[in-house]
DNA sequence: AACTCAGGCTAACACAGTTAGCCAAGAAAA
DNA sequence: TTTTCTTGGCTAACTGTGTTAGCCTGAGTT
């Protein structure tokens, strides 16, 4: 494993256990056994770890996706994907992600099996896409009263456009 | 109008003039014509200020969709005014709010409209609700395709819904 | 044997939020 | 009228952030 490779996995380690405010240049390079500093080495900085992480996120979840054999079924692995890794679903989705340095295709390979699902309507995927994300964004933000049945407005809304 | 209010008001000038990462305590500052400081004086730190700014930001979200007659034109009322407030949006949307400080039942009052445009279903509306969201993030964040027809994508999610 | 260079290091900078503590002006109380 | 208290400014400073500059060492190449 490179340097590279292995500040990619630590960096997630970090994010998955210690949160999004732990994933510092510093925290990161003292988890490798370095100063931060020399993290340069490697990597132009900050924004482009979180491009690695993203990268790897988008990855695991098209292939999450992928496995699925229906739109319902899809929506649970998504949503049980963000819960597992919410601070990683935050890092792959929340910012503006720069395209130059991410694997060719990966966007596409990722939407791919919501279009499948979807009979190649590209609206109904986007609206299908959207209504994942704003129900995991919501639902991680704690946006959502108490006692919300989540798993019923995951039904109501996949139904309704599946 | 009292220093905390002008706070608020410079805070939301320079978010919407100089976008989300010229909101700092000492910008604001500055734009007041008074030290970082002092801001103290009036205001517990910069996360009571992204409190007042969401407060203010659900209030007029929920004025605009209350006078919407059905859901697709809720839809475009929602989505242009995040268009049109962009960071302002971001600040009240994305992070988890803390309700202590937040004005009593302006969140239920921000959900009402969608809530009775649905026939009072409240797994259909969280269901639209975060279709929009999801929508408007991600048209934010710059994730759809450049040619993408976002208009067709919400005409489709909401009439599927609605 | 000399050389190059990858990959560490320390020191330092600019900027973030925030705290401590001082001080002046005006309001309230004696 | 004089004294006291409170409000709301100020400067200095601390910690933590990403990042840059520049040095140095050790391994591999010529």
């Amino acid at each position: 494993m490179s340097r590279r490779d292995e500040i990619a996995a630590e960096a997630r380690a970090l994010l998955e256990t210690e949160g999004e405010e732990a994933l510092t240049m510093r925290n990161l390079a003292a988890r490798i056994g370095i100063q931060a500093p020399s993290l340069y080495k490697h990597v132009s900085g900050r924004r482009e770890i979180e491009t690695l992480l993203a990268a790897a996120a988008l990855k695991e979840i098209s292939e999450t996706l992928g496995s699925q054999p229906d739109l319902p079924s899809m929506g649970r692995s998504y949503r049980a994907w963000a819960l597992a890794n919410p601070a990683l679903y935050r890092v792959a989705t929340t910012r503006p992600l720069d395209r130059e340095n991410l694997p060719e295709g990966i966007e596409e390979k990722a939407a791919a099996p919501l279009l499948q699902a979807l009979d190649g309507d590209p609206d109904l995927a986007r609206a299908a896409w959207s209504l994942a994300h704003g129900l995991v964004m919501l639902e991680l933000d704690g946006r959502f009263p108490d006692g919300a049945d989540l798993d019923a407005a995951w039904s109501a809304g996949l139904s309704a456009l599946g």
